[in-house]
DNA sequence: TTCTGTATAACTGTATACACTTTTACACCA
DNA sequence: TGGTGTAAAAGTGTATACAGTTATACAGAA
């Protein structure tokens, strides 16, 4: 079990909902879970908070980030800005590889979704979206951003409830790189996103 | 010496040139530096590679990071997007108050290039300039890819060589800010931006 | 000389132990 | 009942020790 095992199962529980925003994260607790001693939980906990998964404060205990709706909003507004550009460049090197590679994705998209992996199956495709722009930096700070994101949506299962909306918008994005639809393509993304970011604002009143 | 403590030093250490990109930083001579043991050390590293100023790698020593070429690249096109896009943020709603504070700031900036702390006196401004936006994550993203970038401008000591021009530029900024010529002022800084990128990736080779 | 293998030194990762801080629970008082 | 103070429990931070890994220096072969 290296820091890195933990942050992935630590990960795999606040995006799946078992961990919800706000929980506390013993360090004993999970030295003891895990089977090693707090330091190795030490360096995954802080693996999380640099992802931006987890609180860190000295001297207290860690915790699940529990974002306000102000922050929620701030980050919608930062993916909006980040994600557009980062389509809108891939969009402009895509190659009929990268359109297959798409297509796939958005199959194992749509299994990963049929098992409830509903985090995973988002992600999947959204990076084979992005992946031809070959821009490791902003594609970190995209996927830092939607996990934090993912982490309150987990909380609210919203996913599993919308899961039809959401596939049904993949495979139009798909259908518009197919068809060279830039702009339109462009746009359909950012009613995608919009809509995410409504539907969640909506369950935190 | 906290970990803090210690992190904020060596990022005084990176961002003023004393330890170049690529400068190994083995965590028993701080330990020693500091007077402390490993424990604090590896938390202070941690920190500055969230930060983006340090790359870690198992059972490997600490680096300062180097960037390349297209990294450099990417990193300019991603502060253009969030800078600009902040400044127009904060430019909507800047207040009397928000003008004098900006004021204070270019004072205070131009008062630490002449003592030789480029790096703060940029970062001052900048700051002062972004804070009416109130958009802590922005603000924080920015914050990394600035400090990153710095990174790379301190190795080559272009900061202290081109400080009247960017002090200029910040003077024309805040001018355009009191006049409330919105869209000059965003072209502005793009021009400040793009000048500074440019003159980095002459020194890059 | 330059390359390769190897012994040694240097370094990292983590378990354990203990000092210090925060949290919790509960008794006491208004 | 509701608030407050306090002692015990739980938790964090870090020094130390040692096992395992990587880096370094040097000897011998091509």
């Amino acid at each position: 079990m290296t820091p890195e095992d933990i942050s992935h199962a630590l990960e795999k529980d606040i995006l799946g909902g078992t961990l919800a925003p706000g929980s506390v994260l013993p360090q004993g607790a999970l030295a003891a879970r895990f089977g090693v001693s707090r330091i190795p939980v030490r360096d995954a906990l802080a693996r999380l908070a640099s992802a931006g998964l987890v609180e860190l404060a000295p001297n207290r205990r860690a915790r699940v980030v529990q974002m306000t709706r102000d922050e929620v909003i701030e980050a919608y507004d930062l993916r909006l800005l980040l994600e557009i550009d980062l389509f809108a460049r891939a969009l402009k090197r895509m190659t009929p590889q990268d359109l297959d590679r798409i297509d796939y994705a958005l199959a194992r998209s749509d299994l990963e979704a049929r098992n409830a992996n509903w985090a995973e199956a988002d992600a999947l495709f959204h990076a084979a979206l992005y992946a031809p722009a070959q821009r490791p930096r902003q594609q970190a700070m995209i996927d830092g951003l939607r996990r934090a994101c993912r982490v309150q949506i987990a909380s609210y299962a919203i996913l599993p409830e919308d899961t039809d909306r959401w596939l049904a918008d993949h495979a139009t994005l798909r259908d518009l790189c197919r068809a060279g639809q830039t702009t339109a393509a462009a746009e359909r993304l950012r009613a995608h996103l919009t809509g995410a970011r409504d539907t969640l604002l909506l369950h935190l009143t």
